[in-house]
DNA sequence: CTAATGTCTCTAGTGACTAGAGGTTCAAGA
DNA sequence: TCTTGAACCTCTAGTCACTAGAGACATTAG
């Protein structure tokens, strides 16, 4: 059996996270021992691991327990973890289209201040302020 | 002048949201109607849009708060203005390729599972356990 | 003048944690 | 066996950037 410090050590989450994953039902209410704490076993740790990949891949939480729920009912169909990976895809590739367009401007508008200047004719603070120097439009 | 609905909707900020921002000094106390309701006039409009659109590229409210400063004692230099903007164009690289990698472990996920089978041998389910599989790491 | 819409303040909630206070338990060494 | 110090417990509150809702007051068009 596993204290929560080593749980922690082991999955690479923080002691308090793991506590607040309890909390909100991501992780099964521990056992305790005689004095009141937390005691884990490998099983946990499994769990722990998938919730932190996931997390890592950008899941929210709120996925997570659907596919924890889902792992539960093995004999359910896997249609909705596809459906929820395919979804969180979809999501990746649309922050990067967006962060890239940013990226573009930032650059433009990073590259017009040499830093020598002062504020009244900075580049930077007059990027911002005009939105139509910005070449591609971002939402 | 202007109520706070017709800044809103001119500026596209919401309404509580400029509240909010009056709230934690981003903008100026407005001044105030007979009856105690804000009134706005075109340099609130203008800086809120500054607002928005430095929120659009990533900048924080703190951040922002650091170039209004700036803004607002323009015989200071823009040095600071500039490296905020590096750094924000430094943090958005950063965070596409982070989302690269996971782009390229979502795919080869959500290519694992055609929805027919069931949870047990589910391969989204079975890639989220086991970090092994990946190609790329993600931290 | 009335009715509808807009605005006011205040509190509380979101997601995913993080920090701290004040108290208890555990494990290792003497 | 006793002691010490680290690890653990619960609880509250804070983070960021808003968003939602209640209940009361102001404004404006007809």
């Amino acid at each position: 059996m596993l204290s929560i410090g080593m749980l922690s050590q082991r999955s690479g989450v923080k002691v308090p996270t793991i506590r607040y994953y309890e909390e909100i039902g991501i992780l099964k209410e521990a056992e305790r021992s005689a004095g009141n704490q937390r005691r884990y076993r490998d099983s946990d740790l499994e769990r722990l691991a998938f919730v932190k990949h996931a997390r890592q891949l950008g899941f929210s939480l709120a996925g997570i327990s659907s596919l924890i729920a889902l792992q539960e009912h093995p004999d359910r169909s896997c249609a909705a973890a596809g459906a929820l990976a395919r979804a969180q895809r979809q999501e990746v590739q649309d922050k990067i289209a967006r962060l890239q367009r940013l990226e573009v401007e930032l650059t433009r508008i990073s590259q017009g201040c040499d830093g020598q200047g002062v504020a009244a004719e900075c580049y930077v603070l007059a990027s911002l302020s005009d939105h139509a120097n910005c070449e591609a439009d971002h939402e």
